[in-house]
DNA sequence: AAATCTTTCAACCGCAGAACG
DNA sequence: GCGTTCTGCGGTTGAAAGATT
């Protein structure tokens, strides 16, 4: 039994109840095999009559909460995969704090692992935003930057390591002006001309009908990632080694059109502007959106002094990187030569 | 090598609603 | 219908491990 040696698992901080008689504090390797033992014969049932019945001086929570979080056989363990930080992300988006409804939806967590990868990450890092993790701002922050990166990641993670050829193809591809989303593959890239958003897309798990990116457990993400991966088109040390084959997933997908399902793009009126268009899909909605948070918003200078963010920790973590502050910079600066070039208009 | 700081996560707490007698 | 008990949920704590100084 592998009783971690962290949190409250020292046994000199055990406590005994002296009114009830009851232990607090960690689980010892025995009392875990007698509650396992009990449930395997008996099954769950009400907790506090299993507790007394299996002679555990514990409280009924205590071992509900102890076989829910730790015993139970299909408890998965380990670090949360990108795809289950993506629908994290995005399942707290809809339905906010509803630790035990996402766990749901993530087969072998539990509400407490979920509860905490988002304190300890999540609002780790809207702090160092320096903005309140349930405002607007944050919010906008995650759907439009981490979610769709964090898309691109998993695509990245999917795909065989590359023929480094591909970069060059895809700075190509952008100084002709056409945009180059994703990871192009050696051998199956499709290129299309046919819409005014010229790109093409190494989908691994989008669904070619909806847009919507699928994960595991038959759980489609909510939002239209079609088109909204945020590799930038021009040669990084990154997207230069993201190129590869096929994968188990399969699926090399044909642009699509209709890039304002979901994010709602303007039409493209700034020439300036046209090869962010396709790539950037979130990032356009969101600099056209009321909060403006991009120009005024976030402490990118934070960011950009915390390791954490960007070349600390576990890469798996870690949603920012240089690319994508220089990236943002970019943005930034295409959206307010946008915006002079429409004021200069009127 | 030691001290200090930060991160992680198991476990507890209080509350609300459901179930029971 | 009412009081009690149980269950489940979300918030919080705090000790160990890891990182940094």
């Amino acid at each position: 039994m592998d009783v971690k040696g962290r949190g409250r698992s020292m046994s000199s901080t055990i406590q005994i109840d002296e009114d009830m008689d009851l232990r607090r504090g960690p689980w010892t390797v025995d009392e875990d095999f007698t509650l396992i033992n009990y449930i395997a014969n008996h099954g769950e049932g009400r907790w506090n009559s299993l507790a007394r019945c299996a002679g555990l001086k514990r409280t009924g929570k205590s071992c509900r909460l102890r076989w829910l979080n730790y015993l139970r056989p299909d408890v998965r363990r380990g670090n949360i995969t990108l795809q289950e930080q993506l629908l994290i992300l995005e399942l707290h988006s809809r339905w906010g704090n509803r630790w035990s409804k996402i766990a749901q939806h993530l087969p072998g967590r539990t509400d407490n692992e979920i509860k905490n990868y988002w304190r300890t990450r999540v609002q780790k890092h809207a702090k160092q935003l320096k903005c309140d993790v349930n405002s607007k701002q944050f919010k906008d922050t995650m759907r439009y930057l981490w979610m769709p990166r964090l898309v691109e990641r998993i695509q990245a993670a999917t795909v065989a390591p590359a023929n480094t050829s591909i970069a060059a193809t895809t700075t190509t591809t952008a100084t002709t002006g056409a945009c180059s989303i994703g990871s192009s593959t050696s051998t199956t890239t499709t290129t299309t001309n046919n819409n005014s958003n010229n790109y093409h897309i190494n989908n691994n798990n989008l669904d070619v009908q909806t847009g919507q990116m699928l994960l595991p457990h038959g759980v489609a993400i909510g939002h239209d990632f079609r088109g909204a991966q945020v590799t930038p088109s021009y040669n990084t040390p990154e997207n230069s080694s993201t190129a590869g084959s096929s994968d188990s997933f399969g699926a090399q997908v044909s642009p699509v059109s209709d890039l304002t399902d979901y994010y709602n793009i303007p039409v493209n009126n700034n020439p300036s502007l046209e090869c962010f268009q396709a790539s950037q899909v979130g990032y356009q909605d969101s600099l056209t959106s009321p909060s403006g948070y991009f120009n005024n918003g976030l402490d990118f200078q934070a960011m950009e002094q915390s390791n954490q963010w960007l070349d600390g920790g576990d890469t798996s973590d870690n949603l920012w990187n240089v690319d994508d502050m220089w990236f943002l910079q970019q943005q930034l600066n295409n959206n307010n030569n946008s915006n002079n070039n429409s004021n200069n208009n009127i």
